[in-house]
DNA sequence: CACCAGGCAAGTA
DNA sequence: TACTTGCATGGT
């Protein structure tokens, strides 16, 4: 963003990205399964890479969680080699799937029957689910009003005069945000989409502004 | 060649 | 709480 004021309005910051870019339509997925899967093999991957492994996933009907849970690890990390950490991921896809066949009779429809600060803490306690890959199934697959905070989010914040803000901690941005913003879905789903795109145009070796 | 990309867990102090 | 390290591929 040219000649972006000091520390504009989180809202206003919506605007301008909104008006530069346009809607995003998020979250590129079919499905809820795929959505999740994705959220996983994204973590500090290039999303270019994310796609190879969501296709070797699908043209080996792969993209749900029935599936992925009776596979074998080794077989997953094959498919998914080319998103990278590939192992540990594996190991993580295979932590939600069992999550969600044990506890929830591998239903993602009785998953998302709990309430927000439920689910949250369901998925958090599996093992590969941080903050930012939970608030993102929670507002993308689950369509709840949390705001997801990212390494571009921090980025933006530091772009537009929030510095010190940007180094704070995940909870702490994620209230910065929801304080400034209401608590609405269509709005941080398109926010959080358009802060991704503008960090695509604001690589970290680029020279600021 | 180095650096980066839609993090997270586990260990240390 | 606040660091540090390992994890790994593909693009620039």
């Amino acid at each position: 963003m040219t000649n972006a004021p000091q520390r504009p309005p989180l809202l206003t910051l919506y605007q301008s990205l909104l008006d530069r870019y346009g809607r995003q339509r998020w979250w590129p997925a079919r499905t809820r399964a795929e959505m999740m899967i994705g959220a996983i093999l994204t973590q500090n991957t290039a999303w270019t890479n994310v796609e190879k492994a969501l296709s070797n996933l699908r043209e080996n009907k792969a993209l749900n969680f029935q599936t992925l849970e009776t596979l074998p690890t080794e077989k997953l990390a094959e498919w998914i080699r080319p998103a990278g950490y590939f192992n540990q991921k594996a190991g993580y896809l295979k932590a939600l799937a069992g999550m969600i066949h044990a506890d929830f009779g591998g239903s993602l429809d009785r998953l998302f029957r709990l309430d927000t600060p439920e689910l949250r803490k369901k998925l958090l306690a599996v093992k590969g689910v941080g903050p930012e890959t939970a608030d993102s199934i929670l507002l993308y697959a689950a369509k709840r009003p949390l705001f997801v905070v990212d390494a571009y989010t921090r980025r933006l914040l530091t772009a537009h005069g929030y510095e010190e803000e940007a180094r704070s901690s995940y909870n702490t941005i994620v209230t910065l945000f929801t304080l400034q913003l209401p608590a609405d879905v269509q709005l941080y789903n398109e926010f959080h989409a358009l802060i991704i795109r503008w960090g695509k145009n604001h690589p970290k070796t680029a020279v600021a502004q």
